[in-house]
DNA sequence: CGGCGACAACTTGTATACCAGTATGCTTGT
DNA sequence: ACAAGCATACTGGTATACAAGTTGTCGCCG
């Protein structure tokens, strides 16, 4: 038998994991939205792929609440469940305020070093058409911050609700002072973690959270087409 | 085409379903320990079923963390990564700190009867040999409280995190008396929910928590051989 | 005796074929 | 004209076959 396994391996990616990272930025990014009709055929086909893989990637996607399957009758993507969303808010805010006042409280010279090269990073984002950019070192940084608070098995927790919540931002297309504004809010952040200040650290990252949830509210008003109320169950 | 989709649905649950559930109970409960070998192709034929379901399972186990697949080589049983323990425990105390508090605040008379009837369960269940039964209740009260909260989809994310902490409960079969204790702690809980006293029901929760850790802790002590170091990477 | 190499037996990843259930739309009977 | 029903083309779920990689065994050779 092939029994023991002491891979220290580097782990190829697989076309399936391929995939899933594609479908879900397109999921996220709201290049397919809620409510869209799609088919693993469909996918499997436009990717020159089996069903296998693609398959493999839509059960990761039920997984994550990014799709919803219907057996025998066809996949969609998950319309946006405003009780879900504000779990998810709520689940960002009560996680990344406590971390991020651990981080202020571990912050080396290395680590404020690699934060501040993030903003300047950020900074560089604040031209039209470089959202996308900005939306990824916004990750970057939240999952930096996570990073450095030691907890780094919640950021897989945070992740996964950061695309709810960027799901909805992506239905508008904000105003590009939107970037600008958040770049400044992390500064704060920022500039708190650095200090060692916990307390204001945890207040500056409870603040940007909120700004951000309110232009979620904002677009959700806006796009009552993709949203669906949902059961309050028992 | 089959375009509408106006699903009512039933949704019966798939095969793939029911082995993922099985096989997650199977490395939950510690039937299957750290480090142990599987393999699609066993499980399959142990079930009498093809390779299909079960990879479509050992899918969502990996994606849960509690397997670890190494292509062309083998999968294993996640070994207990203490820092990943340490950080659900984190995420567990943050989050169901807050839910029971706002549980207290909403919690309704009819609320309070079902709570009631969860703690006379789990008073049945201080029996030997009725040690399941009881994880389940408490997996019930827990849930039950994030509920009343209303922040629902919570729930998910304290199971899986509590998934983890349970599988090193069970690496070690327990003075019976540790249920005793655990009823007693949740009837504390209960009763500050039932007062509507959210900053005790917290307090409670967090104690019943760090009771609930300690044991892991020394339990992690008592079985080095199925933790794993791990890299602390940036 | 020791090291090296081909082989065999396994692993997971992908492709394909078939099954059962569902929505569409046309046909057919009234 | 209209309604019932059936054919059809789609859906996702499952089974099977093949491909590609890894590991341990075993035998050969130095």
């Amino acid at each position: 038998m092939a029994e023991p396994l002491r891979f220290v391996r580097p782990i190829a990616a697989s076309t399936s994991s391929e995939v899933f990272e594609h479908l879900r930025a397109l999921i996220v990014r709201g290049e397919w939205l809620p409510g869209r009709r799609v088919s693993e055929n469909e996918v499997a086909r436009s990717l020159g792929l089996s069903r296998t893989p693609v398959r493999e990637a839509f059960i990761r996607l039920r997984q994550e609440g990014l799709i919803q399957v219907y057996p025998q009758s066809g996949t969609v993507v998950s319309p946006i469940d405003l009780g879900e969303v504000e779990d998810c808010q709520f689940l960002r805010e009560t996680l990344e305020c406590r971390t991020v006042a651990l981080a202020a409280e571990r912050c080396t010279a290395r680590d404020a070093a690699d934060l501040k090269r993030l903003i300047e990073r950020q900074l560089e984002c604040c031209a039209p058409g470089r959202e996308a950019e900005f939306v990824a070192a916004d990750d970057e940084m939240h999952r930096r911050l996570v990073a450095i608070s030691g907890r780094t098995a919640i950021w897989r927790v945070v992740r996964d609700a950061k695309a709810q919540l960027d799901r909805v931002r992506h239905l508008s297309l904000e105003n590009p002072a939107w970037i600008e504004r958040n770049v400044n809010e992390h500064r704060r952040i920022i500039a708190r973690v650095v200090a060692h200040d916990a307390g204001g650290a945890t207040q500056a990252m409870r603040k940007h959270l909120r700004n951000v949830f309110q232009s979620i509210e904002r677009i959700s008003r806006e796009h009552g087409e993709f949203f669906q109320q949902v059961s309050a169950g028992p």
